[in-house]
DNA sequence: AGTCTCTTGACCGAATCGGTTATTTGTGCT
DNA sequence: AGCACAAATAACCGATTCGGTCAAGAGACT
């Protein structure tokens, strides 16, 4: 296990998005330890060098995985922006950011969330308890309802601001090639334009 | 090949879709006969036995698939809409009431377009043609962009509403015990709210 | 040259792959 | 009941791939 972390650094980096990517796109079951070798572009035995067991190495992804998704969230906090448009775009950014560095996290915690492998179960429960609070950040507050024209509106705006935000992650997860740069600007540009026609007159800026 | 067609219709179904939901889960290569056999609940040698091959089986799907899709899309002549809430509206509905009565067809449709395998290439390519010309109903027309309030934000919500429709789908395919008739109520009450937001008075009703 | 670490091609038995065949099971007919 | 026929499958096929091992190679340093 200790093998793999004396590599250098940029080498770590391509095993575990080659490992992320399989486990990623097609489960624990059915994503091969050659797959991720060949993917990586090293030997299968290196794999096994480096971490033992096909179960070991998904055990590490996942705190790999874990780790980066807490601290990315942690370092930025919800309860300071008050607004709902805000929090939502500071969460978005926030995503974004982390997935540009690593884009094959999101895939891989989505797909560990649906994971039926008895072989990994035990080691997946531990994980999902331990990452579950951290979807707490966009619940609804009383003194974003009165900013809206349309008190009603505040839910309806919520839901679809959830929706662009799993379109807009799915969006990402599919296109490889789209630059993230200009799509959180549209995303910002969409944000605006939500706020602009939804708040009235005294909230805006 | 004809064999199948002379079950019983619930067989078939049930079959069709343990089938589409394998391919469109794994992938071809890494969804198995076997995968497909036990989910349907029938033997491997029954669907060799119905289908003759696996790429037989496959391409039997694509044509299923893409009948149901097309039929689907032709029934509802977006020409006539004018409007273009209303065009995503009629969009969305549609395909929500295909994909209720079939759930599975969406996934195998969107892994189908980013599938490579050698074994199929040739029939996929084929598929691809005939289908590809269905994306044209979401348009943004000149006569769209004079209801806005502020013109600019046609394009912007017309990004939001794609967004919407992307993560509405994803919504769809992960959470299965959701009912499609409620989110689509929820739906349709976000796009009239954006509607009465983004659009100038004299446009509403 | 020697030695030490890292990497890998070749290999292992077991499992699974797509596909076939022979046997069982169910069903209608008399 | 017994028979005949069709539908479904258990058992099997050779080939490939699975997770995992190991000894031989490739460099780097002395």
């Amino acid at each position: 296990m200790n093998k793999f972390l004396s590599l250098k650094e940029e080498k770590q980096v391509t095993i575990i998005n080659a490992a992320l990517g399989c486990f990623g796109k097609y489960g624990y079951a059915k994503a091969s330890v050659n797959d991720i070798a060949v993917l990586a572009g090293i030997s299968k035995a290196s794999v096994f060098q480096y971490f033992g067991s096909k179960k070991q190495l998904y055990a590490y992804l996942l705190t790999y995985a874990g780790d980066i998704i807490m601290s990315s969230f942690r370092q930025a906090d919800f309860d300071e922006k008050t607004d709902l448009f805000d929090r939502i775009l500071l969460s978005s950014l926030t995503e974004a950011k982390t997935l540009e560095k690593n884009p094959y996290i999101s895939q891989f915690i989505l797909s560990a969330w649906t994971e039926t492998s008895d072989e990994v179960r035990d080691i997946l429960t531990e994980f999902k308890n331990e990452t579950g609070k951290f979807r707490n950040h966009l619940i609804l507050r009383k003194d974003d309802v009165s900013k809206f024209k349309n008190p009603n509106d505040a839910e309806t705006v919520l839901q679809i601001l959830m929706l662009m935000a799993e379109g807009y992650a799915a969006h990402c997860r599919n296109d490889e090639k789209t630059m993230y740069s200009s799509l959180t600007d549209d995303f910002q540009k969409m944000i605006a334009a939500m706020r602009r026609n939804f708040y009235k007159e005294e909230y805006l800026l």
